[in-house]
DNA sequence: TATGAATGAGTCTTCATTCAT
DNA sequence: AATGAATGAAGACTCATTCAT
């Protein structure tokens, strides 16, 4: 599905349509008959341009990790400077391809466990490189000051997270564009790794909660 | 795995063992055999006690949409009041959730799909009836000039899945209590809803930021 | 269900409820767990009174040989003298059988062989013997120019195949009691062992039929 | 085994073999497993072409009927005019049937109640138009005076009945072909439909018998 | 007498894969 | 490049049977 792992002919019909089963079904309620069913081919045929349904997956979730770093690397590169500005990058890019490539993003976060070693080597590398992007720029954020994180790892985890999620409910019959939600994603990340002011003035207004507040964590 | 469902003898083996699998290798991906000999027991002995292989995922699958709508319930109840009040105790106790029942949280919401409608029906019905615990709470929120949410529908989902993730990396050798993780998970929720400060020095203007960021980028 | 294989309680029940399975899916088509539900016992208790479900085969097979061998026998100790008349008594009395105790007639006809060597053993006993009480009244009207058999052999399997096919046919709902099909078989067999009257203006010559045939064909 | 039912190649040979095992030892008793080794392939090549194992049944049954229906419908066509003949010539049909294709008329005789009821369709509408044909030639015989039925029903069943059970007795080894067993049992049909005379000298009178009966009682 | 749990063998069926064509 | 047939392994599930209770 993206452009860059396009392939021609049938192994790009193979790709696309395990693609979709995949994600649909998971990599395992998925047979290789069934892929030849929703192309019209039969299964012996797709040997002949993959080597097993395993390394069909093992495609399928490389070029998901490809795409998702390669995203995340151009966004930072074109982004202005500062860690809040390449957090603003990071998320949008981050939100964007989780909604645009849904269902590569979903088969290949899934279904990368039942890769053998060798074959989830490639994609577990790429995996790590790109959690340090965001890790290296909260890192940045709060050396310079400029991020207040209550817990650096955490946070990264739960900005990360949100996005991931989108994949799973974002569908384009929502009423929203996917630039919309990643607009709201940056602004909730950038919420996220602001300090609060003091609530002095008891921005809870109705009235006085004051007090209620402080015992509220258990 | 939650009280309310353990369930007796060899019952509850097949249930903490058939879990376990399922959050390992996925429902398709664990065979009834693979039960089997994790649980010393031979394949056909399940059959005395679950109709299928479906009905033992249904059963985990709705005992996680159980406790989690119960821990979401409970919580609102013994919640201070004030929609602040009860989204902190909502997101606590859903991060808390995803913690503690990890498995649990991810099998009942990864391999929902594979149960036939009548199957999935109960857990459905839970399932919103506790997203719409979140989003009553935000338009409360809102409503009351509490919250300032860029885009509710988009914050709730945010919310509610960065909590979701947590049962995909927290593990207790992390060297983090599930409940440091549920504060952190509560202060973003509050910053998500909270308007920003004006930004008086408008950090998020372009151009005059306050040059140190400058190196920071790749 | 004969008189005579009626067992006390529990081995009854067993007898008479496999019986009815057997009859309606067959035996291998009828599994112990079949008989304990319709019976509203747990299959465990079948071996308190059967050494195994062959063994309950068994048993109803010989049941049903021995009905019939006995059935038969009466009905020739009770005939008036003469092949004729025994031949008339063995006729109703085998369609009887097969009509009022039509469940055990089909299954002690069709799954004997099943049964391995051992237990099969009296029932084929049996079988023979009754048999030759036919082929010997067939023999003795014929040798005696009672009978005008066109194949004494093929006589006979015909006069007791008729019978034999009441089983799968009769039932009470049909508006005959078994007393008229019986009177029917009798009348029949007693046709098929006279001489044809000289058919003096020969029916069965092609082209001098009488007229009225004419129209019948289709 | 019917001509018009052959297939090509394996498919054939499923048929064969199935039909085999199936007359031999039941539909229930008869495992794939052993269609396979009798083949010398393996089970699983049996759903290239077959859905199921049922579907081979199926197929099996639908060819049994088609062949008897096509039988005695042949026969009727080929017939000199007139009941009797036409009678004739249905017994002479359906027995040549059970005689030749034994083991297809017992299946499909014998098993077709294990079909489900889509699959079982086809087969119990040829086997009411079979019966009908038969009812038919009956009810016109008799109509037109040639005939003197008893019971036209039983009749009907006691004359369809013989020759069922043709197929179970029945084998070339018998020193009898299957056109003589046809021949008598067209004959004995013939005289199952015939008023017997008068017996004028009323030789079922117990006491004036020709002698023969003294000894024959036992 | 009755039963719940347990089990090894066996059920039908589907799987991924190969290979000759 | 494509396919129909073939296959060994494995799939979920059922079977008749045993045994402690």
């Amino acid at each position: 599905l993206p452009d860059e792992g396009r392939r021609s002919g049938t192994a790009g019909l193979i790709l696309a349509t395990g693609l979709e089963l995949f994600a649909q079904k998971g990599y395992h309620g998925t047979s290789i008959r069934d892929i030849g069913v929703a192309m019209g081919l039969k299964p012996a045929n797709l040997y002949e341009h993959f080597q097993s349904k395993e390394h069909l997956l093992a495609e399928l979730v490389r070029l998901g990790h490809e795409a998702h770093h390669r995203a995340l690397c151009t966004a930072l590169l074109e982004s202005l400077p500062g860690p809040l500005e390449q957090l603003k990058a990071l998320v949008r890019a981050h939100v964007r391809l989780h909604g645009e490539l849904a269902m590569l993003a979903v088969v290949a976060h899934t279904e990368i466990h039942v890769l053998s070693p060798e074959l989830v080597a490639p994609a577990v590398a790429l995996r790590q490189q790109s959690e340090a992007l965001l890790v290296g720029v909260l890192a940045r954020g709060q050396e310079q000051g400029l991020f207040d994180l209550p817990h650096p790892f955490v946070v990264g985890a739960a900005i990360g997270g949100m996005g991931v999620r989108v994949a799973h409910w974002y569908h384009e019959d929502l009423g929203l564009s996917i630039e919309q939600v990643a607009d709201v994603h940056v602004e909730l990340a950038v919420r996220m790794v602001s300090a609060r002011p003091p609530t002095v003035p008891s921005s809870a207004a109705p009235g006085e909660e004051p007090g209620g507040e402080r015992g509220g964590s258990r």
